[in-house]
RNA sequence: GCGCCGGUGGUAGAGCGGUCAAUUACAACAGACUGUAAAUCUGUCGCCCUAUGGGCUCCGUAGGUUCAAAUCCUACCCGGCGCA
């Protein structure tokens, strides 16, 4: 992998640049659409080619080791070749699940709950059950600090690795920094990531200081092993990222970039389960901290503000469920512009396409956008799918969502190479605002 | 004409003397969603108000029994089935 910075915005830390992978250019700053089990979810892999524009797709290494397992993919030739996907791909290393399953945060109003027992649902998945939801407030901190020592959680973290149950079976598993490498290298991916610790934004200092600490001495054993591994019997060169945490703490956040920084990693992923303020302090402070010459990626954000103040503040890469989770339940994202005759979605930068004002609306979802769906089918049309519950609908509004968040860091890319970063910026930033 | 069964909120369909403005599902209306346990989840869903409370109307229609009726009785109207 060669990552090679283009141009800078003069007064900023944002740049454009290029990552050379094995499967092709990646340029940055791009938005990389997520695929977490070997695809984007209900868009064909030659519509984010051509339609979307995507320059990758990132997989998760938790996903795919339940199901279909790594050997598989391995023995397909690698996720590419799994997925017919000929462009660059990134396996996220499955950190964030041991956080995300060990904690159980929000749907809805049920913050967190206490999973009661595996059950078997409607359509033949397994789901867990909770029988004692809680709010927030209500757990002991114990619980957000990542000490989940209940047997009924889905994941347990100790120093040496995470022991988690499958969600799909409820067998249990175990993740260590070793483990990960060893199965995103079976995937195959040019860019995976460091296996970390992802501690829950409310968690106190002192823990997130320990997970700083976890996944500094993670990091080492993740390059240990990839080294140790080296192109394997796939022939596929991964890149290695390691991934800084630190929560809100900016003294944190500095040792955690200085860290992870200063080992021989090709580039770097941000963790951490950011809202948009952080962008402009966390974000910054560790791209302040990180070696220029490497590219930096912003695990699971965002929105379209976060996007343009993740440039702004140094990120190259992003990736985000948002825009096809969106999608599927009826949300597309829009900029914001008059609409004669409609009060309610005017001025919005994003609607609901449930809404009872959009069953007569004939005009295209964005008459401002160039995406397939866009250009060929109404506001009307894809409230009436979502309606009838047609499938089409979640694939159409996927490529919209896709396609406005990947253009929408295109556009400043290019502005960035011709020297006008920060009027654009302004410009779209006024929009979103 | 006789007999039986049934008529419940937008729909289907529970309830069969008080805990019923009425279970549930669907529809409808709105909200949430940031390294995907997510084609998911949450809320509202008779009307009105000085609204974690109060008032009014309500289970085909009209009467009646009862302290109390969607629930029991009578008549009528409507629908389904059976027999003439």
């Amino acid at each position: 992998m060669r990552f090679t910075i283009q141009s800078k915005a003069p007064n900023s830390l944002a740049r454009a640049g290029t990552i050379e992978t094995l499967h092709g250019i990646i340029e940055t700053p791009a938005f990389i659409p997520v695929g977490t089990k070997a695809t984007v979810k209900s868009v064909a892999t030659d519509v984010i080619e051509n339609k979307v524009d995507a320059e990758a797709v990132l997989a998760n290494t938790y996903h795919l080791y339940l199901q279909p397992g790594d050997e598989i993919i391995r023995k397909a030739g690698g996720l590419g070749k799994f997925m017919n996907w000929s462009g660059p791909t990134f396996t996220d290393s499955g950190g964030f699940q041991a956080f995300s399953l060990g904690t159980v945060k929000g749907r809805g109003k049920k913050i967190v709950s206490e999973i009661d027992s595996l059950a078997v649902s409607a359509d033949g998945g397994i789901l867990p059950t909770f029988a004692n939801s809680k709010t927030k407030e209500e757990l002991p901190q114990a619980r957000g600090n990542g000490e989940v020592d209940s047997e009924t959680m889905m994941a347990k973290i100790d120093d040496d690795g995470v022991t988690f149950k499958s969600i799909i079976d409820g067998s249990e598993h175990r993740f260590t920094p070793e483990r990960s490498i060893q199965i995103q290298h079976n995937i195959g991916a040019d860019i995976i990531f460091a296996f970390d610790e992802c501690a829950t934004p409310g968690a106190d200092y002192e823990y997130q200081k320990k997970a700083v600490e976890r996944t500094r001495v993670w990091a080492e054993r993740c390059l240990d092993e990839h080294k140790k591994l080296g192109v394997g019997s796939l022939k596929l060169e991964s890149a290695l990222f390691g991934i800084i945490q630190g929560g809100r703490h900016e003294d944190l956040r500095k040792q955690s970039a200085q860290d992870i920084g200063a080992m021989d990693f090709d580039g770097f992923g941000i963790g951490g389960s950011f809202d948009k303020d952080d962008i402009g302090t966390a974000v910054k402070w560790v791209c302040e901290e990180l070696p220029e010459g490497r590219p930096r990626h912003l695990l699971g954000i965002g929105e379209p503000i976060d996007l343009i103040l993740g440039v702004a503040n140094g990120v190259d890469t992003f990736d985000c469920v948002a825009p096809t989770r969106l999608a599927r339940t009826g949300a597309a994202y829009i900029y914001p512009q008059p609409r004669v005759g409609l009060g309610s979605s005017s001025g919005k930068t994003r609607i609901n396409l449930l809404n009872a004002e959009f069953k007569d609306d004939f005009d295209p979802l964005d008459p401002t956008c160039d995406c397939d769906t866009c250009k060929n089918y109404s506001r009307a049309y894809l409230a009436h799918l979502f309606r009838a519950k047609e499938m089409l609908g979640a694939t159409l509004l996927s490529v919209h969502n896709l396609y406005f968040l990947v253009h929408l860091v295109k556009r400043l890319r290019t502005a960035i190479i011709e020297g006008k970063f920060e009027e654009v910026k302004e410009r779209i930033l006024k929009d979103f605002a």
